[in-house]
DNA sequence: CTAACTGATAACCCATAGTTATTAATTATT
DNA sequence: AATAATTAATAACTATGGGTTATCAGTTAG
């Protein structure tokens, strides 16, 4: 009474199963005969069905035990999978590593990383989360997250960034618009256009960046909507309710009705950069560091 | 040295990994702590990983140690499935299915399954569980459960879905309500009206849906209570604090002070699907899927 | 009707899970 | 700065129960 099923149980009960025959499978266990026909007896109590019948001279499994010895097979299967599995993940060579991004980086670095990396390490797993400059460093922060790519100027302590793309700035207009890669010189021709711009909160460096462009430029935007996702944006600015700053890579992967023209002669860059936690410790990330260049 | 893994290690694992905190899961397990620290000491040793963090004052998972919770929470709910399906066999029963569903598939399709599949299978049993979309999605991962009734339009890798029942969405009024089939057309004359809705984490699809008709009609509801059961939802409107919108099934099975009213001409359907698990092993489930179409 | 099998019982033994007592180290409190 | 209160790990001991040997009670050959 009291007792436990462990793993010794269905091993002892595997091997019944096999031979049908206690000494047999006893032998091959390097037990005794004896203890092992108490060991399935009490098997059998723990878990109140019979599994073999006995019947003074042959062994048998009943239909309950024809049952467990299927499942036990794979158990015992996905056991020893999981073992060696974690092994591997504590060594490194297998592994899940968790990304946050901006959508801009979708278009170019990142899906550079995963071609990169995948040759090498195959097993490694990716997940991919679209979020916010201060929810990747909150994220990464917390370690649910090992790696971001953000568009920040500086990260708190404890944590490390390097700039990987450096974009130039295009301005957006709709299809119709009167300007065009020709006549378009300086984005002050646009100064009096309402602008659609992406929230302060989900980038604000983006958000400073647009701000000093058209101040170095003398004016002072009107910013009539702003939005999380660049196809919104677009869709407004499609739709002709004003026009819209973004980096010059986010034209890639589109498909809308507005027009990209970039933006000549500013020192402005958008500038992605990867950030990580510096003692992080995701075998797996360990692995890609080389590639990567961390 | 030539110790053997066994469930016990996998409790104690699963009891420091949830507590994250040796004396505290020791104190769970009823065992002291210096056993409960030899034993995970060995598992590691066996198994040949690191699988805890100790630095000096923090007990945390290390990247393998996630894997294996993960692993060991679905391998525990396999064995102790196994073990009662084992007994249920042996007392001659077929078996038990396990099923979660959302409040509304009670009025509908679930009665007609366990109707049709007890006809040809008596001897099968059920369970069955009342729980969000989420939650089922996550208990039938982990193998805690064969059949869940959902409103989703995905799911992840390695489950099915397919849908079972399509209904129409219906506007939920006080009896005393100037509105009546006769008089409601369009939606926006109760827009206007507070809006009592289905939490949208116990079903996003449902809660965007209900947006979506709306904003078809050129208006935002303004949401002032949500409730994860229909009862409540309808004592809500009955006393007088809102309209709803619900799927029309569930106007049967309830008795409240509460009038349906079918929202005519509108795109949006509520449709209930059926979701499992790929490779379920339950041998019940194996014997109903012909007669329910998976 | 022995002889050779089978698995189940009984009583003993000893490996090892679990115990208590203690240490080493860190953090909180005064 | 000193003390108290944490934490997990070590060390040495205890005792549960898995494994042992010896034996029994049936069954089937020869």
């Amino acid at each position: 009474m009291g007792y436990q099923l462990e793993l010794r149980h269905f091993s002892y009960f595997l091997a019944v199963a096999e031979e049908l025959h206690f000494r047999k499978a006893a032998d091959k266990l390097f037990i005794s005969q004896p203890g092992l026909s108490r060991q399935i007896k009490q098997m059998e109590e723990i878990i109140g069905a019979r599994l073999f019948i006995r019947d003074k001279r042959n062994v048998n499994l009943t239909e309950a035990g024809h049952y467990l010895r299927k499942e036990l097979d794979y158990i015992f299967n996905h056991i020893d999978f999981t073992v060696r599995q974690t092994r591997l993940i504590d060594k490194g060579n297998e592994g899940e590593i968790r990304i946050g991004f901006l959508g801009s980086a979708m278009q170019t670095v990142i899906p550079q990383l995963l071609v990169k990396t995948n040759a090498d390490f195959p097993n490694i797993k990716y997940s991919l989360e679209e979020m916010s400059n201060h929810l990747q460093v909150e994220a990464i922060e917390k370690d649910q997250l090992d790696l971001g790519f953000v568009r920040l100027s500086r990260v708190p302590e404890g944590l490390k960034i390097k700039s990987v793309y450096t974009d130039t700035f295009s301005l957006v207009l709709p299809k119709n618009h009167h300007l065009n890669v020709n006549t378009f010189k300086r984005i002050n021709q646009v100064s009096e256009e309402n602008f659609i711009l992406f929230s302060s909160n989900y980038s604000s460096l983006y958000y400073d960046k647009i701000m000093s462009i058209c101040e170095d430029k003398g004016f002072t935007p009107t910013v009539s909507h702003k939005s999380v996702h660049a196809q919104t944006i677009f869709k407004l600015v499609e739709s002709g309710l004003g026009v819209a700053i973004v980096p010059t890579s986010l034209q890639y992967g589109f498909d809308l009705g507005v027009k990209f023209l970039e933006i000549p002669k500013i020192p402005q860059k958008a500038v992605l950069s990867v950030i990580w936690k510096e003692n992080n410790r995701n075998p797996a990330l360990q692995k890609i560091r080389s590639l990567v260049g961390l």
